[in-house]
DNA sequence: CTATATGCAAACCATTTGCAAGAGA
DNA sequence: TCTCTTGCAAATGGTTTGCATATAG
């Protein structure tokens, strides 16, 4: 489908845009996390990719988080997971019991958000928010 | 004042109906987090309290966290750091600039977000919401 | 007195780093 | 060709654990 190679291709424009190259590894972790139907641990991930090393991983990782690509997800028992950025600003509903990750944004949240920032005479540059609980399919 | 000493004892009513123990360790623990203007790290807290040894520490706020006395704030950054849970609902405004943390409630915000689950078919348990920036004073 | 809590040091484990070899542009 | 990227292995650093001792109840 046309969503995933536009991924890819946006990704691979940023990654030159930055002065970053487009290598087979880069691809390969991005796929692997876009195939993914729930956030994944650096594990999980490394799992995936099992001809790229450990470390490759790790930087890879981060530097798809910089570019804004993929975005870590806390799990409310601390655990660290990542998952595309399908849209720039968006939420997460995670469930406790598949760990499944649903993405949704508020326009309404957001507003309330803001005026909070105001009131505390706050300069916002960025907020998550992460509800908890159990999915539909659970 | 008084509220500190609630605090206090708040916590330890929460030891004993948990089955743990009202230490010492524990409640010079508790009084280093809560004397703290800001969230701290398991280092910061660790120098404040030199006597108690380092797992003692980590173990103390785990607790502490089970117990809902004290909280985790995830920095943009990815840090970890506790503060006290003042109120039982709240929210955080965090500034990347001086680290400060500050606890907000707002009904609009926790209306929006319980629409959304609901929409969503989720049932909600807990939710966190972060907002980073820049505060007041910087 | 008995079970829980603590300190210490060792063990663990995820993440980072240094460096030489490999690969994109 | 030149620089960025990768793999490997070692180093790192935060967190946990085992066990003997101390202490709350």
């Amino acid at each position: 489908m046309s969503s995933s190679s536009s991924l890819l291709s946006q990704t691979e424009a940023l990654l030159e845009t930055e002065g970053h190259r487009i290598t087979a590894t880069r691809r390969g972790v991005l796929k692997a996390i876009a195939a993914a139907d729930s956030p994944l641990t650096i594990e999980e991930i490394s799992d995936r990719v099992p001809d790229i090393g450990r470390a490759t991983v790790f930087r890879t990782v981060k530097l798809l988080q910089e570019l804004g690509v993929i975005c870590r997800v806390t799990l409310e028992n601390g655990g660290i997971r990542y998952v595309l950025s399908t849209s720039s600003h968006h939420h997460h509903l995670i469930c406790n019991e598949c760990g499944s990750v649903t993405e949704f944004s508020s326009p309404q949240l957001d507003q309330a958000i803001h005026e909070e920032a105001e009131a505390a005479g706050f300069e916002l540059s960025n907020h998550t928010v992460e509800l908890y609980g159990k999915c539909k399919h659970c």
